[in-house]
DNA sequence: CTGAAAGCGCTAACAG
DNA sequence: CTGTTAGCGCTTTCAG
């Protein structure tokens, strides 16, 4: 026996029960509201749940033979960046609907925490799984699907499984940036964005690429591509006080990039959530189809900076 | 029994045991590291244990006698507000070092909903709460924190009982930012906020009243003081092609604020929460004390929009 | 309408 | 080094 236990922990359904001198069961069938029960009875039991402040133990119900654990995990680059926490938002309305409650860890786009987490959360019995993965292997997770844990993929498919997986059509939404820019009669386009790994910009980096496949690139770009939120900002600063800025479309739309004037390829975020726990929540309906991919649209939101026009001529010096 | 079952659920420690031939307890000991387990028995468990695809079942785990549980809950008014993102992102961090896990839900500021979410969480026996409140009533929760619940409020304390809290120091904050605009010599400042109940707005106002007592706020203010991200965003609209802006300073720091050239009253969202979490992993850790209140300082951010100084004299027409 | 018994998956205690 | 027993808090049969 341990020394300094604290004298009394929660209350169980049993002290309950006990105070107010009916059995285990009853007291269970009065918390739960079933019917069936006399009302004094209820009325006892529900007088001792409050005096001992009782809340039913949802993780010991859990753990019944056949029950369907009520958590969803969600595993994201970074919370604080809007256009993730906007989708952890679509995801966490479309699960309340469903009396899902919603377990995030943010992985600092670390494919080796995302797996610590990712088993973190199978541990823990989520009934489904929803990642934003930063990683390149997924195999651990087939074992996971064949056991019927529904796992769904957004923004960037699995490298070499195939599941459930909302992403973005970026490929439409950078051929449109380019030859809107290409319409405004720029020929020079330089693209930023990071060489990462990910799919995500992989396929926006290979669009830019086939749509200049005609540009001499050696003077300095007319117009710009941002492949993402942060770079599109972090252009802007670069840019600042620049006199002849290039034109600029960025992708993800952002908080004031109207006020800014910004042109973006734009889509809408908290959908995208929506739609990806929509594919879970099939899943542990019961669904047993295929795999699903599902593709969101992206659409040009004009707002100034992607309609500058490229100078005349060549002027290469001011 | 019904009908359609699904044929094998997730693998048990018994199926491990069984399959490789030892006790349960033997492979409970090999699958958690434990030592004194023969080196050969140890890899026969852990090959069964891959063959089924395994996990340990950390709910049942916890669920056993004085078995502290791992996840701590945090409600928050919206997910998607950068503010209450980067909050929850400072918790993460903090938490993660303690090997606890976040479980997040949106309040939707709605008292109602918050109420119900919090009910659920402790249903579900977080082992802490954190929460920033949108309720004016919290008795329910004394009841939890007599039973040693340890509840921390973020951002707005608690309307009727006591217990840790972390706030801004909204006094100061305003304050200075009225002070900073008196300065540049306005004396017809307005504010522009929500009247909402929550304390934190309140506290903002009543400071600007203070500072403002003395003043005539008949013609139109020559500067504006907006109480949050979200109201000067609103307002940063809102002036948008005035050709003669009045001065602006905002509470809260935003992405962007620094393009747009936007003095604020600053603070650090995710310092916030890391001292949140400190908070409660204190109290899971033992810590008996009464209860603590953190103030977190603020301080002015100068970008030009607060430094644009009052007109020579009150000329009411262009 | 109410209750007794069994057991979910796991680990602490206590033997061997 | 390994195994047996008991029990966490709850709900589900199945009987009263």
């Amino acid at each position: 026996m341990k020394p300094d236990e604290p004298v009394l922990g929660r209350p169980t359904l049993r002290q309950v029960a006990a105070l107010s001198g009916v059995s285990l069961k009853t007291a269970s069938r009065v918390l739960n509201g079933e019917q069936y029960v006399a009302e004094a009875t209820a009325a006892k039991v529900h007088a001792a749940a409050a005096q001992l402040g009782f809340r039913l133990n949802v993780i010991a119900r859990e753990l019944r033979a056949g029950a369907r654990s009520t958590s969803v995990g969600l595993i994201i680059g970074d919370l604080s960046n809007p256009f993730y926490s906007r989708i952890a938002r679509g995801i966490e309305r479309r699960l309340r609907a469903e009396g899902l409650q919603l377990i995030t860890a943010s992985s600092d786009e670390d494919p080796e925490l995302e797996h610590t987490l990712v088993s973190g959360m199978l541990e823990r019995r989520v009934s489904a799984m929803l990642i934003v993965t930063s990683a390149t292997d997924h195999a651990y997770l087939e074992v996971e699907r064949r056991l019927g844990m529904p796992v769904a993929f957004i923004d960037r498919p699995p490298a070499d499984i195939v599941a459930d997986t909302i992403v973005l059509d970026n490929t439409a939404g950078a051929r449109e940036a380019v030859e809107h820019l290409l319409r405004q009669k720029h020929r020079r386009i330089g693209l930023v964005g990071d060489l990462s790994r990910l799919t995500t910009h992989r396929e926006r980096f290979a669009a830019f690429e086939n749509a200049m496949t005609v540009l001499d690139l050696v003077p300095a770009p007319t117009a710009l591509f941002t492949t993402n939120n942060r770079i599109t900002i972090g252009a802007l600063r670069a840019l600042r006080d620049r006199p002849d800025p290039p034109a600029l479309v960025g992708f993800d739309d952002f908080d004031l990039a109207d006020l800014l004037g910004v042109t973006v390829i734009a889509h809408d975020p908290e959908r995208m959530g929506e739609l990806a726990a929509e594919l879970v929540v099939d899943r542990i309906h019961g669904e047993q189809g295929p795999a699903r991919q599902v593709l969101l649209p992206t659409r040009l939101v004009q707002r100034g900076s992607g309609e500058r026009s490229a100078p005349r001529r060549a002027t290469s010096r001011a």
